[in-house]
DNA sequence: TCCTTATATGAGCCATAACTAATATTAACG
DNA sequence: CGTTAATATTAGTTATGGCTCATATAAGGA
């Protein structure tokens, strides 16, 4: 576990302005203005935060004609990543109590798990 | 999703600092001057990441006996989470295409998984 | 070419939090 | 009680990065 890898990974994710676009963009694709009707954040932060998050490719853009451009998620299943940390941060402030039924699974199960499209 | 919540979780545990920490506690359980001659921390600067994470009960005190006190994870299994987003964010920051082959599984399925032990 | 809409970018400001230095507290022993 | 080792706490400093304001750029239509 490099520690270097996980803070960079962690605060590029770990910051709710991106959590909501990154939420806001979904399992889909969105154009600029929508992530920003959607956020209620203003155009340039939206544009600000879009900006790093492309550069790291946690998001893709494409242009479609006109002045608009399309972001979607390069990897969807982040937005899973996303939920458990919720679910299981919203325990976790909570009585620190229902969260002991729940364990991070191994890497390596989580790679088993969505290879075999377990049901 | 709630963005804040998410946002407060990651930036709990999303610091080099505090990375090493945790890791090197793992599975057991350790003294703060080994944590300290483990991560190569300043005495000063672990006491202060253990006195937040204490306080946020992602690591429980106990005293043993002389001025030794010892610390473990609330949750083990938080670590796994860790060599998760190390191993995803280690493909992720490379070529992008490899991190292409894990999903992050749905938090249900995370449950029911751990919940039948699978093997 | 000019205008409009959509979006991006850069510089500077400001808020947050990690870190350090100094010191306080805890536990145990002689 | 004084001393030592281990650890905690506090105030101030510093680093980081989110955010805002102003403006630039891209695309398309008249």
């Amino acid at each position: 576990m490099n520690p270097g890898t996980v803070e960079k990974f962690l605060k590029l994710i770990g910051d709710s302005s991106r959590l909501k676009i990154l939420s806001s963009i979904g399992a889909g694709e969105k154009t600029v203005s929508e992530i920003i009707g959607e956020t209620g954040l203003p155009q340039t932060l939206v544009s600000f935060h879009l900006k790093i998050l492309r550069d790291r490719e946690v998001v893709v853009a494409s242009r479609k004609g006109g002045p608009f451009v399309h972001y979607r998620l390069r990897d969807p299943s982040i937005l899973n990543l996303l939920h458990a940390c919720d679910a299981y941060a919203g325990k976790f402030d909570g009585s620190g109590e229902e969260a002991r039924e729940f364990e991070w699974p191994p890497w390596k199960m989580m790679c088993r798990m969505m290879r075999r499209g377990d049901q």
